[in-house]
DNA sequence: TCTCTTATATTCGTACCCGAATATACGAGC
DNA sequence: GCTCGTATATTCGGGTACGAATATAAGAGA
């Protein structure tokens, strides 16, 4: 088998996860991804959908089990999944679950560049996301234990938004011990980032802010492309 | 002032702040970067650099300084920050510490879709996968203590790494009590789980997995654009 | 001194992403 | 029964991302 240059999307895995209920047309399954609340976890744009539906279809991992035209509306073609597809979602579902794969999320660089903003800022701007942070956690926690208590859905169906709220919550509680490290000055080095700062120092060559060697693979997973199957 | 379409991106901004030191050629820039260990956070390809750089000399946040030619190599051109620049550096970076922004991790992604899988399955991948994390946080760690203890490298500089750490030890912690749940049997509804894999089971409609009303406002964050300044 | 490998520096073409436009149907109100 | 807003359903085009190709220089052996 020729090794597929990507990896098949997220919102190609859902598309064929949906198609495991039933032959759909991509609009019908945006629809139902969207009234499962899907849309909340994996990105779903309209312009992208009909384009992953076609590239699957390229792949045989799903085919077109006809057009329908109901009434005099727009053309619409139902598509059904292949064998090949059903393979293609557990295996590549099995891969998403078992490695970690290293992303970017964009706090993490605004971190690695915010020294070029005054400690005393960021430590207000830290503030004020964890205002936010705590307001979204306490709000999804609420939701969370209204579904499962209050409405009886099973927790299956809320794995990724106890992941998610999990994850936020670790977040809040990191930005909270730095804010307050900032706040009451037990970080260490301030003087030297205010100093930085101010100056727009250039320390000398790159002396004191390299990390060539330990540093290279402080950070996990597979920064790359996943090995194949 | 006409709203820019696309919000900065990371690499963007890792070129600004990397101009704030000296003008420097993109290719240098890259080098700069991945010799400070931004690459970990902020996905740099060659591919991507040109077109970066030839956007912020459009937006007029650099300009060209000249093309200098050096013996008879390729011809270099040094971009140096301008004042709009700057601004704009601080003004984002601003904007991406205050706020947080809703983003799809895969693994969150694969968390919604893996109801297609079997329960013991499941629980397996998710002891591969907090075999892996425990590895990559242990080394982390290990490399930290050593950066900040050893090498008396500013914990200023080691933020975004420290931030990975922490997001990861608290994901390997739900991955944790997840496959625990899963393998003492605590998790509710399993059997469920098992039989609705069996059976390809389609819920009669959708009944018992949507989540229009509740659900719609499990995530937070700004899930589209963000404001402009 | 020749050539082989590695580092320097950028360009190109294609594949992909996705906002916006398009086009029809349907129900509600006047 | 007409029209206006909303839901249905898809296509299109411009822009961005990025792997791979290109081209020169420098250093290391033989």
């Amino acid at each position: 088998m020729p090794a597929r240059r990507t990896n098949t999307s997220p919102l190609a895995l859902a598309v064929l996860s949906t198609l495991m209920d039933r032959p759909m047309h991509p609009y019908e399954i945006a629809q139902l991804l969207k009234h499962r609340g899907k849309d909340q976890s994996i990105k779903i744009r309209y312009g992208s959908l009909y384009t992953v539906v076609q590239n699957l279809e390229d792949r045989g991992l799903v085919e077109a089990e006809g057009t329908a035209r109901e009434g005099r509306r727009p053309e619409r073609t139902v598509y059904r999944i292949t064998d090949a597809g059903r393979a293609e979602l557990v295996g590549r579902l099995r891969e998403l679950v078992r490695e970690p794969v290293k992303e970017y999320p964009l706090f993490e660089a605004a971190l690695t560049l915010v020294v070029a903003l005054p400690p005393e800022e960021v430590a207000d701007l830290l503030v004020q996301r964890l205002r936010a942070l705590d307001k979204e956690t306490t709000t999804a926690r609420a939701m969370l234990s209204d579904l499962v208590d209050g409405q009886g859905m099973p927790r299956l169906f809320l794995l990724e938004a106890e992941y998610a709220l999990a994850m936020k919550e670790a977040e809040a509680g990191w930005v909270r011990t730095l804010a307050a490290g900032l706040a009451d000055g037990s970080f260490d080095g301030v003087d030297d980032w205010r100093a930085r700062h101010r100056t727009r120092e250039v320390p000398d060559g790159t002396r004191g802010t390299e990390r060539s060697k330990a540093g290279r693979a402080l950070f996990g997973g597979e920064t790359g492309s996943e090995a194949a199957d």
